[in-house]
DNA sequence: CACTCTATTGACGATTGTTCAATAACGCCA
DNA sequence: TGGCGTTATTGAACAATCGTCAATAGAGTG
C-alpha cells in the first residue's frame, strides 16, 4: 500500500502513460468502496499526490474519469480471464466460470468498481458493462458449440442473460460470505445451472 | 403529467403528510431516469413548486431524501404485490412471479428508482433493497412449504439469491425489449427455473 | 378580527466541480 | 556544464450545488 499521503514536496513529473495508469489504478481502488459522488476530486488528488488540475488535464471531467476507470476495470477483467483452451463445451464452460470466479476473488476491488459503475445510472457506463458481460457470455459458447448447446431464440438469449446476472450475484455474494460453500460447489452450481435453465426454455 | 413548472405565485401550504408524499412521488418519478447526483435540489424544488429549504426541512439532506425515495419504492412494491392466496407451492410461486412482473410493467419508474438506488453504492440503500428482495423471496416459500421445496442449506440460500437476481434481470430486460417472448412464456421460464436450479444444488 | 402555530421561504456560507494562465521539471544541444 | 524549449504540473479564481437559519405568511381558532 504505497500512500504518499500528501507531502508538499517537489512536484514529481511522470510520463503521460505512467501518470494516466497511476490515476486509473487509484481510481479503481478508491471507487471499489466509495461511490463516485462520494469521491471528491480533492481526495483523489491528495491520495495521488497531485493537484486537482492535473486530473482535468488527463480526463476532461469527473464523468469521463469515472468512465475511464470502469473501462479499465472491464478491460482488465476480459484480459485476465483468458479464453479457456478448446475441449468439451461443458469443460470449457466450467473453465471459463472458474477463471471468472478466481478473478473476482483475486481482484475484488476492480470488479466492484466495474459493477458499481454499471449501475450508477450513466448510459455509457452501462454499455461498457454490458459489453464486458457479452464478451464473457460469448466465450462460454464457441461459434460451433453454440448451436448445439443453446438455441438462438429470443427466449434463449433472455435466459442466458439471466444466467449471467445470476452468476454475477452468486460470485459476489459467495466472495463476501462463502458460508460453508466450497469453491468447487460454487463452480458446480453455476456450471450446471446453464443446461438446467436451457432445458426450461419453452418451445418457441 | 401535472407540471406546475415554477410559477412565482403565492405559496401553497399543505399538511406535512401531503407534502411529504408529493415530494416522495416526485422523487420516485425523477430518479427513475436521472441518477441521484444528476438530480439537483434546485430542479427538484422547481419541479415541485417549492423552495430548496423545504426539502431540507422534511428530509435532512440529499442522502436521506434519496433513502426515503428508495424506501417508498420498496414499500410500494411489497404492498402492491400482495401475497398470493394459499394453494399448491408451484401455483403460489407462479402467482407471486406474475404479480411481480405485472408490477414492474405497470410501475416501471418506481421499480427503476429502487433498483438504481440499490446499486448506487450507499450501504443503507442496499439494505433496503435486499430486505425488499428477501420479502419477495420469502413469499415464494410458505413456512411449511419451505422445508419441502427448498432445503435450508447455505448452498440453497445462495441459489435462491441467484434466482432472485436472475428474475430481476429477466423481468427488466423483458419489460424494455420483450422481443417475441410472451408474458406467459416469461412466467413459465421464471417459475420453472427455481425447481430446476434447486435440483442442481450439490449435496452438502 | 386578532392571535397563534407552523409550513414555507430566501438569502447566506460551505463544499465541490471546472477552467486557465503561470510555473518548473526534464531532455537536448552547444 | 549551462542555457533553452517542451510540456507536465500547479494553484488561484470562477461556477454550481449542497446545506443552514432566522424571518415570513398561510390557515385555523377563539
Amino acid at each position: 500500500m504505497t500512500t504518499p499521503t500528501s507531502s508538499t514536496g517537489p512536484r514529481t513529473r511522470l510520463s503521460p502513460e505512467e501518470r494516466r495508469a497511476q490515476l486509473l489504478d487509484l481510481g479503481v481502488q478508491l471507487l471499489a468502496t466509495r461511490s463516485v459522488d462520494e469521491l471528491s476530486i480533492d481526495l483523489l488528488a491528495e491520495e495521488a499526490g497531485i493537484s486537482r488540475g492535473l486530473l482535468y488535464h488527463y480526463f476532461g471531467n469527473k464523468h469521463a474519469f469515472h468512465e475511464a476507470v470502469v473501462r479499465r476495470a472491464a478491460d482488465d477483467l476480459i484480459e485476465q480471464t483468458a479464453p479457456p483452451p478448446g475441449g468439451e463445451p461443458l469443460q470449457r464452460l466450467r473453465a471459463s466460470v472458474a477463471s471468472y470466479v478466481d478473478y473476482v476473488v483475486a481482484n475484488h476491488q476492480g470488479y466492484l468498481s466495474l459493477v458499481k459503475g454499471a449501475a450508477s445510472g450513466n448510459e455509457t457506463l452501462r454499455e461498457i458493462y454490458d459489453e464486458a458481460r457479452s464478451v464473457l457470455s460469448e466465450r462460454m459458447f464457441l461459434p460451433d458449440a453454440r448451436g448445439s448447446m443453446v438455441p438462438d431464440t429470443a427466449s434463449a438469449r433472455l435466459v442466458v442473460r439471466g444466467w449471467s446476472a445470476m452468476t454475477e450475484e452468486l460470485v459476489l455474494t459467495w466472495t463476501v460470505a462463502p458460508g460453508d460453500v466450497t469453491r468447487e460447489q460454487l463452480l458446480e452450481i453455476i456450471t450446471a445451472s446453464l443446461p438446467a435453465l436451457v432445458a426450461v426454455i419453452p418451445a418457441g
